[in-house]
DNA sequence: GTCTTTATATGATTTTTATCATAAATCCCA
DNA sequence: TGGGATTTATGATAAAAATCATATAAAGAC
């Protein structure tokens, strides 16, 4: 569904955010590699591309790292991460990969899979950092195993 | 959403079942990939991968080709062709990657994604060759372009 | 039976994606 | 003001997916 580094930039901003939530201090790359069972380095790439992207702070030197403010997580939606790592094809694309197709000349599963597009960007669009974290924090759910 | 060769190898089964509406004629490779844009040699190994799991059949020597009887048109399911070339990762993968993935110890956007995923597995399984095979025959979807 | 046509099988190449490694820049602190 | 810590930037390597190429086998036509 999601590229590797998609599933890992999703992953680390939601470590982020859960960290947000009770601390305002900055994470370190490795931090973020080791909880979320990623590679350190590409991590650190995806990392960039995030920060680019202004969906997470960051902060260099001694002390620095990673960081979205607490009061943005309600605000910063799923589908920002995976929209600034993977694009949009994901909603836009057709299904068998046809450069053009619409409803003038659709594909031959162009109507089914609209609707399953079409309920994926609503659910990714609705869904926030601060949701999720939430599930994290109270130990519903998991980012790793 | 799926990978390249599940692709073509849709798009591919999806020609050779509009043929068989009209004729018994078998169909070439060669025909197949122009008809659908595809790299040929490429469309060869997904067609065996499709006969040997018996989603279409096949013959040799002159006049041979691809083929699928017209009264299995409707017994035949998407899912099947996805499920022989890209596998069921697509039905059971966690959203995230995460290896183990379930409602007992569930990755922050399982449930979210359990609704989609479980959305596309059911109309996978619903749509069958003939139903798009006929809105190919009557010229409302196209293989191509 | 030989020749042509077509699928089958296999392996090589290319391209993309994922991963790793290193150098540069920035910041903090002493 | 200099040195260590840490991000940032960039390029190299590895792995996987996609594509290409070639040789083999089977089937039908003559």
């Amino acid at each position: 569904m999601f590229s590797k580094a998609c599933e890992y930039g999703i992953k680390a901003t939601l470590y982020i955010s859960e960290q947000a939530l009770h601390s305002e201090k900055k994470i370190g790359v490795k931090d973020i590699a080791k909880e979320i069972n990623s590679p350190e380095a590409f991590t650190a790439k995806i990392m960039q591309i995030l920060t680019k992207k202004k969906i997470v702070k960051s902060a260099k030197g001694p002390s620095g790292g990673f960081f979205i403010p607490k009061e943005e997580l309600d605000k910063i939606m799923l589908s920002e991460i995976v929209e600034a790592i993977d694009g949009d094809h994901i909603y836009k694309g057709c299904g068998l990969g046809l450069d053009q197709c619409n409803a003038d000349k659709p594909c031959p599963v162009h109507d089914k899979f609209k609707l399953i597009r079409d309920e994926l960007a609503e659910m990714l669009t609705k869904t926030s950092l601060l949701e999720l974290a939430n599930g994290l924090d109270s130990g519903l759910t998991f980012l790793k195993r």
